[in-house]
Formats: structure tokens, sequence, C-alpha cells
DNA sequence: AGCACGCCGACT
DNA sequence: GTCGGCGTGCTC
């Protein structure tokens, strides 16, 4: 009988191999459990290559033994990637088709990929030197330095105290330390919990979201729906202060752009533990303190975007995934995960409830609401004696605009500012205009790379394509005709922004999009900076929620129509959610609000369901159009997009790919279908859309056809890539 | 994805 | 005569 073979480490390495890696343990040491969710430093490749990766498993080698090369270095004594979180992140894989080791290094923080050693996870604090103390009993000069010098007198506060208090309280910090007057210490112990402001008592419908939470065990899916200033929040917060209270840990996931200074000020005043951000703005090493104080069970709460799902959560307690329609949970790169679906199958492995909130649920919630798979709560009506805006239709069908703007539109706006408030112009374009025309014969500026306009930016001087992000100078005459009549044509957030000023000439104004935020937190302080004195905002989809605008009255929307008659099956579901959280900006107790529709079609079937029934109706009704469809959320589709520099290449591609196709007839294959926008950044794209009624058979179809991808010669020629259960059809 | 090996054009 | 183009094959 043979000997049974020596275990190998079976290693998941961030490469797009499909297939873990097997490697002798380093001499001396023998492969058992123990390794699994570590580290490893190997060899790979030819030469002196080098990878980092996570022992996935151990057994008999499935290549030659001998032939084997020894881990050089084991990096984790324990596991960093071990129970639950191993699990979903197997789960991952399976689910979207991609290999283990890329999707373990999507979900681990850089340096920790990179394989750093955990970081120091203690908590500091600064404290006066002797020196310093004899300072605050003198006499100074005013200033920042100065007031933290006198706040730390009397105690020593912990870095998330004084960054609670002052964003920028380690500029002064670093100041008192340089002249001797502080020192910054290592905290023992757990934080002290601060004074939290007391919670306000809870409306019916937030009281019934606790109670069904309450009583309930284990896993379980609450879909909290309520509009803005309904209390959603409030009932994350005393959900997540039960799950303190029971010594568990929480993790609240928000949009991008929702993870403001603001969130995390209300979640930190009110919870009294230190709160973790966990977002793409923190620096590597904040990150993976962040991910590391969660792994070790000293943080206890973490508000993150879209990758802290990821985080670990030996002690989970809670998962809230806040605004769960809002497509930034959908990663658009490399692994396309959807970060809400997994924090579902993350809380099912732990056992734990999640909520999730939203104002306009996504079809596919409601659906699994509707089939009994969540239980769904509405809030009722916003808290306190706030009324909900009233809204009106403003037809503008043979009505003349100027830039955009229509008469009836520009004399709500100077209403707006003769009562002394505050006015949004939202247009979901930024730019001056989204093109470029020749008047005489109908040419237009479009980008060399892509197949689409150009856009017209600082007033007409520039020609930007939003796409690629390529820049050109409009020519004089049009290159095709030589008239001089070059126009540009319709209005972005600039334009508008310009004929506001034109017309109102003594309004504050500020405009918010993409352009003027480039910086980091740069909309928190414009919109610090407007106040609450009267003005007009102008901006797109970034103003459209999260921050608190208690002087605003007036929202009106200019080009509703371009998502009225979208291709995208996803276009009347998001243009609905976009209409209703901008609409909820408008009111507040005091002041009743105003929503205006600019729109030249009055009569279609979306705006006025939306009208008379809100947001539940146009979701009825877009989930009847979707059932007589086959669309998601009754059906299931994968996307293979391909693109390549030549049409042909990407054409042949597609073409094996769907000849290798094994038909079957619970799974349909359509394609090779032109991508919406056909060349991108010099790119010629294309896409095969496949679907099913079920799931299984979908992923079986997959998982038999994408290693036959894989060796395609043709392959070799283009970029491709699947997304499973894609949000976008390119 | 990287990376090395490998055979064909314009330069010191 | 070489430097380097990117086709193709491999990674335990």
């Amino acid at each position: 009988m043979p000997v049974a073979p020596e275990p190998v480490l079976r290693v998941a390495l961030p490469v797009p191999l499909p297939r873990l890696f097997d490697y002798r343990p380093p001499a001396g040491q023998s492969a058992g459990p123990d390794w699994i969710g570590c580290r490893v430093r190997v060899p790979f490749g030819r030469g002196e290559g080098e990878q980092i990766g996570v022992v996935a498993g151990i057994g008999p080698s499935e290549a030659d033994p001998e032939a084997l090369k020894p881990v050089q270095a084991r990096l984790d004594v324990e596991p960093l990637l071990g129970g639950e979180l191993l699990e979903s992140l197997r789960w991952t894989a399976g689910y979207y088709h991609a290999p283990l080791g890329e999707v373990l290094a999507t979900a681990m923080p850089a340096t920790l990929r990179g394989g750093q050693p955990l970081p120091e996870t203690a908590r500091h604090g600064w404290r006066l030197t002797e020196a310093g103390q004899q300072a605050a009993a003198g006499h100074g000069r005013d200033g920042k330095p100065r007031r933290l010098l006198l706040r730390l007198v009397a105690h020593v506060l912990g870095e998330d105290q004084l960054e609670q208090d002052d964003a920028d309280w380690r500029a002064s910090a670093r100041a008192l330390a340089q002249r001797g007057l502080a020192e910054r210490i290592v905290l023992a112990g757990a934080p002290e919990p601060a004074p939290s402001a007391a919670a306000p008592t809870l409306m019916p419908g937030q009281a019934d979201a606790l109670s069904v939470l309450r009583a309930g065990q284990g896993f379980r899916t609450l879909l909290l729906e309520g509009v803005t200033g309904s209390g959603k929040t409030e009932v994350y917060l005393q959900a997540i202060a039960d799950t303190l209270a029971a010594g568990r840990q929480a993790l609240v996931l928000v949009p991008e752009i929702g993870l403001t200074p603001q969130t995390l000020a209300r979640f930190r005043s009110r919870l009294g533990v230190p709160v973790l951000a966990y977002h793409s703005g923190l620096a590597d090493g904040e990150r993976a303190r962040a991910w590391t104080a969660m792994a070790r069970g000293e943080a206890r709460v973490l508000v993150g975007t879209r990758s802290a799902v990821f985080c670990p959560l030996p002690e989970a307690g809670l998962i809230v995934v806040d605004e769960e329609h809002d497509g930034s949970y959908k990663q658009q790169d490399g692994i396309r995960y959807h970060a809400r679906d997994l924090a579902l199958v993350r809380a099912s492995k732990l056992g734990v409830p999640v909520i999730l909130g939203s104002a306009t649920p996504s079809l596919e919630s409601l659906h699994n609401a509707l089939q009994g798979r969540y239980r769904h709560l509405r809030l009722g009506q916003r808290a306190g004696k706030a009324r909900p805006p009233s809204v009106r239709v403003l037809d503008v069908r043979k009505r003349p605009l100027r830039d955009g703007l229509s008469e009836e539109l520009l004399a709500a706006v100077g209403a707006c500012l003769d009562r002394g408030e505050q006015a949004l112009v939202f247009k979901n374009r930024r730019g001056y205009a989204p093109v470029l025309i020749c008047h005489d014969c109908g040419w237009s500026a479009h980008c060399k790379r892509c197949d689409a306009a150009m856009t017209v930016h600082t007033g007409g001087r520039r020609l930007i394509c939003h796409h690629c992000g390529a820049r050109a100078t409009p020519p004089n005459a049009c290159p095709d005709c030589a008239s001089l009549a070059l126009m540009p044509q319709g209005a972005g957030t600039e334009r508008i922004e310009q004929a506001l000023a034109e017309r109102f000439p003594d309004a504050r104004m500020v405009r918010v999009d993409r352009e003027t935020t480039r910086r980091r937190d740069a909309i928190e302080k414009i919109l610090a900076d407007f106040g609450e004195q009267s003005g007009i905002l102008v901006g797109t989809q970034m103003l459209a929620k999260g921050h608190d605008l208690p002087r605003l009255t007036l929202v009106a929307v200019v080009g509703v129509d371009e998502g009225l008659f979208s291709a995208d099956f996803r276009a009347g579901e998001k243009l609905a959610q976009l209409l209703i959280q901008v609409a909820g900006r408008a009111g507040r107790a005091e002041l009743p609000g105003e929503v205006l529709l600019q729109t030249h079609h009055p009569d279609h079937p979306m705006l006025n369901t939306l009208l008379a029934g809100g947001y539940p109706a146009v979701a009825a009704l877009q989930l009847a159009e979707r059932e007589a469809a086959a669309f998601p959320p009754y059906a299931h589709l994968a996307l293979l997009r391909a693109e390549a520099p030549t049409e042909a290449d990407m054409q042949a591609f597609l073409r094996e790919a769907r000849e290798l196709f094994a038909a079957r007839d619970d799974v349909f294959l359509n394609g090779p279908m032109p991508a919406p926008m056909a060349r991108r950044a010099g790119m010629a794209r294309g896409q095969l859309l496949l679907g099913a009624a079920q799931r299984a058979p979908l992923h079986a179809a997959l998982h038999d056809w994408l290693p036959r991808l894989q060796v395609l010669k043709s392959a070799r020629r283009v970029r491709w890539s699947l997304d499973v259960d894609p949000t976008d059809l390119y």
C-alpha cells in the first residue's frame, strides 16, 4: 500500500487563474489546518517572482509533489481570514465565478494584501506635559492649539473624541507636541463611554421595526421603507444600541456619498462608543487599522461604503444597509460584487439580522418582501409636523425655454428668493451643454475615441468627453460645412447656473457637481459656507441626498425627460428613485416644500403614477413590467463583456464564445449585442447576455462555460469579464 | 495579470 | 551587426 502523501498547502494567489497553487510548508514545519486563512509569501512564476497569498486549504497535492516549491514565510500566526468571513468569501468567488485569490485580495485592506504585519490598533490619546499644564495656567495666544491645550487641562482625551469635536485637531496637537506642551500616549482598556445624546421617543412605525428586531432571533431581513425624515436612522441607532448592549458588533453600510462627517457625528454622539469609518478616502494605514480593530473585537461599530462589507465581524450582532437601492453598492470593475447582496449572505452565515433601509427600495428587495423572504415595514410620514412637499408638473411643450429653464420655473425660484428661502435647481448633467452642434448642417462635436458627443464646458471654450476624459478646443467653424453657426445645444449645470445668475444677479448661488467638488469634503465646505441664508443651489445627483438643507423649500427638477425614454430596463426605477430622493430635500416642519418637474411629457405613465401613488405605485407598475418582460427580479442575468482595440477581434471572441456555449432550454444567450456605447476610450465594446428564470441552471451553465473561454485563442486579443447580476447593461 | 522566451524590422 | 516589436505559453 502506498504511503499517504504528505499534505501540502493550497494557496490562493491574486492572479486571474481559477485555481489554487500548491506549496510545501517551510522545512521542518507541517501543513495542518492551523494554516488555513493565514497569509504566506511564496515564490511564483519564473525568475525571482514572489506573491502574497492566503492558504485556502490543505490536502494532497494535485500537482507533482516533487515539483512543489516551499512557502518562503508564514505571515500570520492566527488566521487573518477565518470562520464566517472566509466562508463568505468562498461563496463570493463561487457566485461571481471569480478566482478565490482575487476575491480575497479585494476583501483585504491594501497593506495586508501586500504582506504587511497587522497594524497597531491600540487607542491613543493626548495629555498635557508639565510644561503644558503651566502654559495652560498662564496666558497664551488664542487659536486652535490654545483651545486644545485648555481642553486637555482636565482630562486625557482619546483621539476618537478629539476627532469627533474637530476634524482638524491633528494640526493643533502636532503644534502642541512640537512645543513640548502635550504628548501622545497609549490608552489602556476600553474607551470610557462618552455622554451620549438622549434617544428621542419613537413613533409607532419605528417602535414596530424595533420590536420586530427584538422579537426575532438569528438571521432575518427587515426591509425598512421610509421617506427622508421619517426616522430610519433613529431605528438604526436604537438597533445598534441594542446590539452593543448585547456585547455584539454592528456594521453599517452607506452609499459612497453618504459617509459624511455629519453622518459619523450623529452615530458617534448617540452611541457613546468609538465609531470607525471605512471608505476609499482613508489612507491605507487607516483602513488597515479599522479592519484590524474590528477583527480583534476592539472596535464595535463600523460605518463604511461598499468595500466595508468585507470587514471581519467576529462578534457580529447586526448589519444595516442604508439606502439599499443605491447604485454605488455594486462594484463596477474587478470582482463585480454587490455589497447589499453580500451583506445578506454574511448575515445569514453569521446568524444575525439585517436592516435594509430606503425611501425607495430596489425592485429586487420589494420582490423579496412580497415573496415573504423579508419583513417589510413602512415608516409613516415625516417626523414632527412636516408634511410631504406639493408636487407640480410644468408642461413646457411649446413654451419658450431660456437655457433650458421655463418662465414658470424662474418665477417660482424668484418667489422662493423673495420669501428669503432656498431653491435647488436640479439637473443631472454637468458642464455647460451636452453637445456642440452646427446650426447649418447638423454636425456635432464627437469624441475621437468614444461613440459619444463631447460636452461643452467653461461657457463654450472647452470640449470634454465625459467617458474618457479627452479634452479639445471647440473649432471656430464647422469642420463639415465651414459655417460659423456652432452652438451649444441643451443645458448642463454650468449653463443653468449662468442663466440663473443673469436672471437673479443679487441672489447667492452655488453649483455642486463633480467639477466644483473635486477636493475631498468639498461638498461639505460648500454647503456649510452657503449656510441657511436665502439663495440658489444648482447641482447634479450629488445634491439629491444626505446633506441637511433646512431652509430649502423649492426643488425644481430640470431634465426629467432624458430618463423617461432610456433603453436601460432599470431607467424607470432609477428615475423614480432619484425624483423621490431629490423631492425629499424640499421643506421642513415649519416651511412647506414645493417640487416642480419640468417636462415635455406631462402625460408619461411613470410620472403620472408617481404623482398619483408615489413610489409604491411606481414600483408596483415596474414590477409588473419586469414580470411581463422576464427581467430581474423575475429572471437572473449575467453579462459577458468584451473590449478590444479592433471591432473584429471583439466580435470574433464573442462569436466563438457563443459557439462554445452548450445550448440548454433553461438558459438563454443573446448576442453578440452591440454595447450601448460601441466604442469607448478607443476600445470596441460588445457583450453576450445570458439569463434564466432560476439561478441554479444559469450558474451551472456558467460554471461549465467559463473554463472553455479561458483557453480560447481569440480571448488573448480582448479584455473580457463576466458580470453576474449586472445593474447596467454596459 | 505579469513575465520570459522567441523570432522578424529600423537604428547606432 | 544589435534593440525591441508583441505573439504565446506558463505560473504550484
